[in-house]
DNA sequence: GTGAAAGCGCTAACAC
DNA sequence: GTGTTAGCGCTTTCAC
């Protein structure tokens, strides 16, 4: 007996299972389609052929002939964030549930990357493109990034998690500003009133949004603003938050309550807190924005602000399909978040 | 001025290229792909329409018509777990550079997807397919499984990270044994004696062998096992390491040093001794596996073994195409881990 | 060098 | 209901 070798085995097609069913190629897609009524036995037929051969059409063909790949690009910064990670996956169950591929491209922090991207997701016939991250968050917009795009939204929408000036992207995005509002809550109704902000480039649009907020809600307490408490412009991982914490110490600043700008930040925080001979809450209470799985990781567990992501996933891929069916409402939508409490935030201390 | 309907706006194509430039589509093909020589003016003339247009051929006609889609595709438990983060981040920018496109399916732990994702693959023409985790990690391989994947082999190489019995996909796999070789002359060399394997299931290949070699290394030590050390079935995030360790801790067992199976039971393993007063690592010791950043998180940061997940992921691609491209070489590859040395492991007390 | 034409595998009119 | 035919946008002989 003849050994096969591998890949050397030509593919089946429909018409390979045309041919053997003895009806026309045109029935072989009817009945893979459900296009169109065929007589029960040849379906029969049909379906046992596509059965006994394993297969599976073409989605290359598919898409050329009908001009619908039937995929959404899928642009993030890095998918090793845990934020981008759950949003991902959130997309790509809402996408699988309506028929679509999601087609994943990382931009690892590079934005001449983002064009290169975007530039494959074009030549993949994403029919719609959904950015997470990356110049999407820019509080001023690039202007040749918005060129891009707007050329590429001739054919293809484009979605984003954040603004671009001067495209009419579609916007689905976590409203800073109520976030905000509630870390600033939970922790004014627990009596800390040196709050801290640590974290995060004010280049960045939710940032800026939050620093904002942050001044906003202080003044409207008749709390006085105090530069000391809020970090220089920083970055989002743990090495920032730690720097920046100890930093703070430094000068002598201590809060009672720190704001990190996200879970990985916090961590960093956490462990410039604890160096420092201090306890999580009793001395410092620390929340941060994203709840991540992170946060069930640290020691004491994060307070932190969840933004639904099966929901926020959901809603993109439902704008990016509405947009892709011609479909042309809202252009702004907006994820309302929610605060989980857990162990990193308590009452604030008398010491002060 | 009419204003544009977005997406109604026809894509270009080749032919429009040719036309504009007074040359054939052939030509424009010839060109894009560098495949003979063209008149320098000629060709002068394309590019500047491509440049003009932005313009970007269309991968599925591409694909099509030369059958290869430049696609490889990477089957994963779940994306959101940072072990295949890494490692998929790693293939995609080795897929990238050696022109192809990574493709991403979650199976999200439901084995039952892990066909209907192999399917789609299939259907998007992946050249390749590269699993990493589900079933291929099983000590037993499901038979239906394998017979889908040899199905599958006929016409695409499947690279996996684990095994497959009854297929000759080619392998590319962490050395378990070694991993546990790396932490267990660590923590002799250390001093301690009485040490915990904690978590994972023994169906898993690599927990398996993990814990064969364990018993091994014991016994070449002249250390008696003893299985009051070594935690029931569990499973491989924090909580399982938080029970795991619990119980433990409950029947009165108290290691000098605790192996998890992976960086998140670790810490769920470290809330429970921190819970019951030790001090890690000067009470216990405690080293994990795989080396996420979350090692860098916890307080104390995590000893853990690392597999240069670059390497990793270059070698999975490189085998990947290797096999598209019909070579047929080693079906098994190995790589190296590393220990990575931090502040949770330390030398065992004189209290035994 | 370069154009004409065939073909990749599928879908979608269009006849019958 | 079902077969025939004409593309979808590209690459690739094959002539010239």
């Amino acid at each position: 007996m003849q050994v096969q070798k591998g890949n050397e085995n030509k593919a089946i097609t429909i018409y390979d299972i045309a041919k053997e069913a003895g009806v026309s190629a045109a029935t072989v897609s009817r009945v893979l389609t459900n296009s169109a009524r065929v007589r029960p036995e040849k379906k029969a037929r049909v379906l046992e052929l596509v059965e006994k051969y394993n297969f599976k059409p073409n989605a290359l063909a598919k898409g050329l002939s009908d001009t619908k790949s039937k995929v959404i690009g899928i642009l993030t910064a890095d998918i090793r964030n845990p934020y981008y990670a759950e949003l991902f996956v959130a997309c790509e169950q809402a996408a699988r549930k309506a028929g679509y591929t999601v087609l994943l491209a990382n931009t690892l922090g590079e934005t001449q990357r983002e064009e290169e991207m975007l530039q494959m997701l074009r030549g993949q016939q994403a029919e719609a493109i959904i950015q997470m991250g990356g110049r999407v968050d820019d509080l001023v917009s690039n202007m040749e990034y918005v060129e891009m795009v707007n050329q590429t939204m001739a054919n293809t929408p484009v979605i984003i998690t954040g603004k671009l000036d001067g495209t009419k992207c579609h916007m689905v995005r976590i409203d800073s500003m109520e976030t905000m509002d509630l870390l600033m809550e939970h922790l004014l109704s627990l009596g800390h009133r040196r709050i801290a902000l640590i974290g995060g480039r004010m280049s960045v649009l939710s940032t800026y949004e939050k620093f904002l907020q942050y001044k906003q809600i202080l003044k409207e307490n008749g709390i006085p603003f105090d530069p000391d408490l809020v970090s220089e412009d920083g970055s989002y991982n743990e090495k920032s938050g730690y720097g920046l914490m100890n930093c703070m110490f430094e000068k002598g600043v201590k809060p009672t309550a720190v704001i990190a700008v996200n879970d990985s930040t916090a961590a960093g925080v956490m462990r410039s807190i604890m160096e420092h001979g201090y306890r999580i809450p009793e001395d410092i209470s620390l929340v941060s924005y994203d709840n991540t799985y992170m946060t069930e990781l640290l020691i004491p567990r994060l307070t932190s602000v969840d933004y639904n992501y099966e929901e926020f996933g959901r809603i993109l891929v439902e704008t990016a399909i509405a947009a892709i069916e011609g479909e042309t409402g809202a252009y702004l939508k907006t994820i309302t978040p929610k605060l989980i409490i857990r162990e990193s935030s308590g009452p604030a201390g008398t010491e002060e």
